[in-house]
DNA sequence: GCCGTTTTCGGCCCGACTGTTTTCAGTCG
């Protein structure tokens, strides 16, 4: 279904037609842009490749692209480019991007800026505020020009999103700081954290309480507070030390689950719940489910669900990637928890470039509820095998596989024999350089003592994905009965999402490690559990929730 | 520009907040 030549090509025409949309929203015109905006969508997350779809004249089949868009998306897979979208950037020659950028300037504050003072770039619009022009415009004053000013600073230092393992601590922290406070309910963390996304942009938080004014200002007076960018009595946002925006919602509680879902999103996902709702003469919005004037439901989000028809929708799952038909046909998958991962199968020791002996991680892995662990320590690091064998026998705090994680070579090969991997009771092969991937991948797993591909495309996030043709390694795992790895290293998440999405749909499994290199590290696996679960998988698809006996006898020692 | 067990024309999510106004436009999520 995927493959890496399909989604650049629908990236390009996703990235065209958003462009259009956002001149045609400094136009002023409403519903083309949405228009466009929903076409680029519909390309972005459409799990084909588009040049197929073209060719087989099925473009008008998608939702929001009609007679013309399908025209202009022919135009840029013939071409490369959109002649539409030539003539509009010369209608107004700005540098779009950056200047959208600034909180607080849209399409509207472009176009006046442009027209009435020829602004461009960031750096015109630094001049013509620092030279107090911004104010005298219609609609501007002199705090917006003093906001503009701010705002240029943000957005040229602005860091973009952060690891998910990151924001969490921090978004917990404030949970339970408000959580302290008289009259405060309910505290829950919404947006992109409860959807387990890789990385977040900012930090939504929902409460219910007695008295919404002094949760405002405990709020807006944390510690960890640089900033008030707005506050109000229902809504709040801060700007935190730690350089991103946290809002603060507060709701009653026979809407909280309305606003929960609401805010939970994806935003995709909402626009699907919408669209049944209308669909059902009802209205969905973050205060119920409405017939008319009448709240059908919207206490909880399983109730608002099943007002629509739906059953309920685990967070993870809520991107619009199917899992609102599969709700409708009670279909959804029963997702693995992190309290069904029974062993860790990737972990680093002294023996290679860990930081603590086998014993101390044996001990934190019990203490984590582990039955069974892997030492894998790099190969090459293991002059002494039955050394290595007879130290990982003595452990005794948790079953031990004495296992070993093997360098896959540049031609694809193994920087060990097969012959000496087969003492071991487990075998993990991975790549540490680039290059090559998908091949190196495919002749790999062909070694029969190799049980587990580890971090299969070497994707680190921030970072472009390296080049896989994941459809062939998965359908070869599947064959071959390799298990492919959902390396929980939080900057890794490799297998992503999707990948595990594409590995449990060919019957592929996946064993979620945490490729600890200490025995904090062991912690990680809940990031692997989440990404995991992103990609629909459940607990049969995943090796480490078998008990020891059945893992030894898969692994066939 | 798209779309239809409300419609082939007339809608298109919508509420909160701010700064600018003197009743509202722009932005954000």
């Amino acid at each position: 279904m995927h493959n890496i030549y399909a989604l650049m090509k629908n990236h390009l025409v996703a990235h065209i037609l958003n462009r259009v949309a956002d001149y045609m929203e400094l136009r002023g015109d409403e519903f083309r842009t949405k228009a466009y905006r929903r076409a680029a969508r519909t390309v972005e997350f459409l799990g084909e490749d588009i040049e197929d779809v073209a060719a087989q004249g099925r473009l008008r089949e998608l939702p929001g692209i009609g007679e013309n868009i399908a025209a202009k998306i022919e135009e840029i897979l013939s071409t490369g480019s959109l002649s539409l979208l030539e003539r509009l950037a010369g209608e107004y020659p700005v540098d779009l991007d950056s200047l959208l950028s600034v909180e607080g300037v849209g399409p509207k504050t472009v176009k006046l800026l442009y027209e009435e003072l020829g602004i461009k770039t960031l750096d015109d619009l630094e001049e013509q505020a620092r030279r107090h022009r911004i104010r005298r415009l219609r609609g501007m004053g002199e705090k917006k020009e003093a906001m503009i000013l701010r705002n240029i600073e943000l957005a040229r230092s602005r860091i973009s999103r952060r690891p998910l393992a990151y924001v969490v601590p921090l978004a917990s922290r404030i949970k339970s700081e408000l959580l302290e406070l008289e009259g405060v309910r309910r505290v829950e963390v919404a947006g992109s954290i409860r959807r387990g996304r890789e990385t977040v942009g900012d930090i939504d938080i929902l409460v219910t309480a007695t008295d919404p004014h002094r949760v405002m200002d405990h709020f807006t007076s944390m510690d960890l507070v640089e900033e008030v960018v707005v506050k109000g009595p229902k809504k709040s946002t801060v700007r935190l030390r730690e350089g991103l925006d946290c809002d603060l919602r507060v709701f009653d509680d026979e809407v909280f689950g309305a606003a929960l879902l609401y805010f939970t999103g994806s935003w995709e996902f909402n626009v699907e719940l919408r669209r049944i709702a209308i669909s059902s003469s009802m209205k969905l919005s973050e205060y119920g489910l409405f017939r008319g004037d009448e709240r059908v439901a919207g206490r909880t989000e399983a109730e608002v669900l099943e007002a629509l028809g739906l059953t309920y929708i685990e967070p993870e799952l809520r991107e619009n990637r199917g899992e609102v038909a599969a709700a409708a046909e009670g279909k959804l998958p029963d997702l693995v928890n992190l309290s069904d991962i029974r062993g860790d199968l990737h972990m680093h020791t002294l023996f290679s470039d860990g930081i603590d002996a086998m014993e101390y991680m044996a001990e934190y892995a019990s203490i984590l509820g582990r039955e069974y662990i892997a030492f894998t320590d790099h190969a090459r690091y293991i002059d002494d095998v039955d050394a290595y064998l007879r130290a990982a026998e003595r452990i005794e705090d948790v079953e031990v596989l004495a296992g070993v994680e093997v360098n896959i070579l540049y031609d694809g090969s193994l920087e060990v024999p097969d012959k000496i991997l087969q003492d071991f009771d487990l075998v993990v092969a991975s790549i540490h350089d680039p290059g090559n991937i998908t091949e190196r991948l495919l002749r790999a797993m062909e070694h029969d003592p190799v049980d587990i591909i580890g971090h299969p495309t070497g994707r680190v996030l921030g970072s472009p994905d390296p080049l896989v043709d994941m459809e062939r390694v998965v359908e070869r795992a599947s064959e071959l009965g390799v298990a492919l790895e959902v390396n929980s290293n939080p900057l890794r998440l490799d297998l992503r999402d999707t990948h595990v999405r594409m590995a449990v749909d060919a019957g592929c499994r996946i064993a979620i490690n945490s490729d600890a290199h200490s025995r904090g590290a062991l912690e990680n696996i809940r990031w692997g559990v989440i990404t995991a679960r992103r990609g629909w998988a459940e607990p049969d698809d995943v090796i480490n929730t078998m008990g020891i006996r059945k893992l030894r006898r898969w692994l066939g020692n």
